[in-house]
DNA sequence: TTCGTCATGTAAGAAGTTACATGATTAA
DNA sequence: TTAATCATGTAACTTCTTACATGACGAA
């Protein structure tokens, strides 16, 4: 980010993250950012300096190093791509469902999905007004990723809860009143088996 | 998982992480496991004891307690359930494709589109393979889930693809033949102040 | 006999968060 | 004058990975 060129503070690139980052890559807590900027500087990447904010405020901002871009450009050019890393703690909820019950699921979902369209609405508005600055041409393309993402994501959760409702409601009109089947973890050690047997095939 | 009532031991809890609960919420390493079964343990959420694999091996399984069967039925029902935590590497540097070229950006989103297309199909087997067990009906939803998000991740992964190589032919055909231009960050804080004012209206 | 898999565990350290401390400025 | 925002920073802690150590079994 600071090879954006311009003199900017740890606190200018919380709000940048939060702005856009967030949207594809986190956005880390005001303490990483400072003392991830200490490293850099440490490193001989960037310099910094105490400068005055509006009025006066207390505003160290940093600046990167001829180093900095020599090190940026070779991590954007030739560092390895590491896959996506997802968590999605509502899918995980799903996945034990047995655990719960279906109408908290179907909440669930449904508080998701609402949520993904609020992310949609939000990204796509500052996607926009980031907009009049030709500059920022690839953070605008990233930030239109996201838009499409958070569609996506409320469309995937709708499925989801379609599919959840049509499993509810199979196992309620069905014949088994028993109560509801337990897994056997166990289980998967066997379907393992059948599988790579099926692929060396 | 324990909860599945299956007395398991590490060793196929790490292998059951890999087969489904991967492709939504991440696989733990090795040690993470059990260390995190000894905590579950001293918390009294489950026993352990010392059993023979195949061949006498050395084997640790572990089996929930009522204890651990209520803690994890409150934690179905009640534990709010955190948003989607999303790192995406391919498309952080995509946001940033100023510091490299089109070309090194293309080929990176065809790599991309080309590894969701294999775990699709990978979950979709595995789907499929654990759907011989009627008990595995949620985790099977959930991997159905999986196999739609590689889907989209494809396709969003593609229009990405699409919009940098139009963005990249504007620019090279355009009438600006100078250097790429340098976006600004303080640019973000005059853009929130205008965003801001909208919204108030 | 060698290699791959099964199987468990420890130690060091990286990555990241929360809580806390501090103090100035600005808008209501 | 009070609350929100601007602004930086430290300390403690959680979470998680990598590297390493150990040893048995099964198949080539």
């Amino acid at each position: 980010m600071l090879a954006y060129e311009e003199e900017v503070s740890g606190y200018d690139l919380k709000k940048w993250a939060d702005w856009s980052v967030r949207h594809y890559y986190w956005s880390p807590s005001f303490s990483q950012i400072y003392s991830e900027l200490k490293r850099i500087e440490q490193h001989g990447y960037a310099t910094s300096r105490m400068a005055d904010g509006d009025g006066g405020r207390n505003r160290r901002v940093y600046k990167i190093t001829d180093d900095g871009r020599r090190a940026v450009r070779i991590w954007a050019l030739y560092a390895p791509v590491d896959p996506p890393m997802l968590k999605h703690p509502v899918v995980l909820r799903a996945a034990f469902g047995h655990l719960s019950t279906p109408d908290k699921l179907k909440e669930m979902l449904r508080e998701h999905a609402d949520r993904m369209a609020d992310l949609e609405h939000r990204v796509a508005t500052d996607a926009e007004a980031a907009g009049v600055e030709p500059a920022w041409a690839y953070a605008r393309i990233a930030m239109r990723w996201a838009e499409r993402y958070y569609a996506s994501e409320r469309a995937l959760a709708l499925e989801l809860l379609d599919e959840i409702d049509a499993a509810d409601a199979a196992f309620t009109a069905g014949t088994k009143t028993d109560t509801f089947p337990q897994p056997r973890p166990g289980h998967w050690r066997e379907v393992e088996k059948q599988v790579a047997e099926q692929e060396s095939d």
